[in-house]
RNA sequence: GUCUCAGUAGCUCAGCUGGAUAGAGCAACAGCCUUCUAAGCUGUGGGUCGGGGGUUCGAAUCCCUCCUGAGACGCCA
């Protein structure tokens, strides 16, 4: 365990002391057993346990025998109030009155060094996310790839990396020859400028519609592109304006879901990046010639070839990919490079960082697809050609006028309702996608988007203002609301609070290194769980020896909830 | 066909670097607001952890196999 500096008590800290006391009865390094301490199934045993039978072998002795002697070892330490074996396990009680001290102290002040020990110091990570295609809606399949790019943003950052965010947006290739094409032929201009990106979606529903028909369109379009790529002055002007127009819709999508990005790269951007490309690979004699394409072969590895040039003497999105990846690192400085996008092209990346590392690339190591499952509706994969796609614009509208009407119906005297039912109408949606593993598939459901109760982002936002509420009540400043200097006979209820609030660390740690929010995301879950049932059964405000401890605690709970919606990338109003 | 990922309560999921009676939420039912925001809290019912083998003192967790679903499998991204 090293690289904890500073003596910070979080569980983290505990579980090293508890370690270190006992290493030497079971003759094993302190950080193997952090390692396998755990928390027990029922918090009646304790606060943290370790099971002894992996050391019975090596000890020659039964485990229950080890339980006790490594038991009287801690009965030593300040740190534990009671240490007990039973069976093969030992469970102690911490001190409740330190841990709670530091907890609450360091919550209040400093809630990002609660949450941290700034481990990517010193590293920089360029992540690609949300990558949108120009021209066609944002749906609700996008919500993914830009959600959980922006958390595991504010992950690495809240971890000490420097992170550059990247929207590569699709920018380039035939559906733009296509969208080309049909503009001429069916557009209009007044039509498309008062509704850009949905009219333009629409020409591209009716291209591929009327392209069953009419297969020489799609000639036509391939034409079209072909002078794009040329330069053609009315191709460009074109392509141009569908950017522009679906830039200014993308933002303001943005804007509301609190989305940034240090660069809008799109994929044009690479075009001139890619003879380059090309050439070395070819001098490094890693191309060969196959039915007429030039292919990077990795049967060596079990995978198909990687297209770098077709049989047409164009390139290829892989191609693309690897100047991309060699302009992040060699501009951005980035020693790791995150992308962002459905698991469907899970071959694809492994494809692209495997050449990467035969071209020498010492950084293709710390290149990672953080993949995630697919969207559906209604059990069907949404497809953008036919059409069959849920805007996410409708989704948040619909989540907001749900926020609206139950702030009417529960509070009607709130002030500024309106920007308090964005909040925590988009919170809804975007604490609906990051709370569940990555990995699933995710059938988009109104129903379940628009419940705010139980495990839902609207509840975290509920429970942080809940709080917030308390300390206007008190007249209490954020920040530095009662206090823990003279603290009475720690409740149960308090209690489990704290222990919760104190794994705010491993929990970090944990979701960095697997780059999954949703771990964050049941962590505040947990902290409004367990917030909520002391408030229900503690008194604060007309508490008498406690009521310093507990307004003190309640802050510590806001602070933790207001920096962990941060981080999910949620806003936190102080009342709802 | 091959490869990858998934399969836990009616539904959505957690637990998966092996450990103590498999946990939440939703839905259903029953309680709790003259007291700090009831978007809350408490309780009840609900499980062959996809099936079968194996490893182990111990398996939802690791290995093998089969079943089911999704995705990928060369000139789209």
């Amino acid at each position: 365990m090293t690289g904890i500096g500073v003596n910070q008590p979080t569980m983290l800290q505990q579980k090293l002391t508890f370690a270190e006391q006992v290493a030497d009865v079971l003759k094993v390094p302190a950080e193997d057993i952090v390692e396998h301490l755990e928390y027990p199934p029922n918090p009646d045993l304790g606060d943290l346990a370790l099971p002894c039978f992996r050391f019975a072998k090596t000890l020659r002795r039964n485990p229950a025998d080890i339980a006790k002697d490594v038991a009287s070892a801690l009965a030593e330490h300040p740190a534990f109030a009671r240490a007990e074996a039973t069976g093969g396990y030992v469970n102690v009680q911490l001190n409740r009155d330190a841990l709670m001290r530091d907890v609450v102290r360091t919550l209040q002040s400093h809630p990002e060094q609660w949450f941290s020990r700034q481990r990517g110091q010193g590293r920089t990570a360029a992540i690609d996310y949300s990558s949108p295609n120009i021209a066609k809606p944002f749906g609700v399949g996008h919500l993914r790839s830009t959600v959980i790019g922006q958390a595991i943003v504010h992950l690495l950052e809240a971890d000490g990396w420097r992170v550059v965010g990247i929207n590569h947006l699709g920018d380039w290739g035939t559906q733009f020859g296509k969208i080309i094409v049909a503009y001429r032929k069916w557009g209009d201009e007044a039509v498309v400028r008062a509704n850009p990106v949905r009219e333009l979606f629409s020409l591209y529903v009716r291209f591929h519609d009327e392209a069953e028909k009419h297969p020489e369109l799609d000639d036509e379009a391939r034409e079209w592109f072909k002078k794009l790529e040329e330069g053609d002055a009315e191709a460009t002007r074109l392509w141009q304006w569908f950017i522009d127009e679906s830039l200014k819709v993308f933002r303001a999508m943005y804007h509301r879901l609190g989305v940034q990005f240090d660069h809008y790269l799109g994929e044009s951007f690479y075009n001139d990046m890619m003879q380059v490309v090309v050439d070395e690979l070819r001098s490094k004699g890693l191309l060969v010639e196959s039915d007429g394409a030039e292919v990077v072969d990795l049967s060596a590895w079990n995978m198909p070839p990687c297209i770098i040039v077709k049989s047409d003497g164009a390139t290829i999105y892989a191609t693309r990919d690897l100047a991309a990846a060699n302009y992040r690192h060699d501009q951005f400085g980035a020693d790791t490079l995150l992308y962002v996008v459905g698991a469907e092209q899970t071959l694809h990346f492994q494809q692209v960082f495997k050449v990467l590392e035969l071209m020498g690339r010492s950084w293709a190591a710390n290149c990672q697809h953080v993949a995630f499952g697919m969207m559906k509706y209604n059990g069907e994969r949404m497809s953008t050609r036919r059409g069959k796609i849920v805007y996410l614009e409708d989704v948040l509208d619909k989540a907001v006028a749900e926020a609206k009407r139950i702030i009417e119906e529960k509070n009607p005297s709130l002030e500024d309702k309106d920007s308090v039912a964005e909040a925590v109408g988009i919170g809804a949606v975007i604490f609906n996608d990051l709370k569940s593993y990555r990995m699933h598939d995710v059938d988009f459901r109104y129903e379940e988007v628009l419940n705010f109760d139980g495990e839902t982002g609207p509840y975290v936002q509920y429970t942080h203002a809940r709080a917030c509420s308390v300390l206007r009540k008190a007249e209490a400043t954020p920040g530095q609301a009662g206090s823990v200097d003279n603290l009475v006979d720690v409740h149960d209820a308090e209690w489990r609070l704290i222990t919760v609030l104190a794994q705010a660390q491993e929990v970090l740690e944990r979701a960095v290194d697997e780059l999954d929010p949703s771990l964050i995301a049941r962590f505040l879950l947990d902290v409004c769980h367990a917030f909520n049932r002391f408030y229900h059964d503690c008194p604060i405000l007309s508490a008498e020896a406690a009521r310093d401890q507990r307004l003190a605690l309640t802050d510590a709970v806001r602070s933790a909830l207001a920096y962990g919606l941060h981080l999910l990338g949620l806003k936190a109003p102080t009342a709802m």
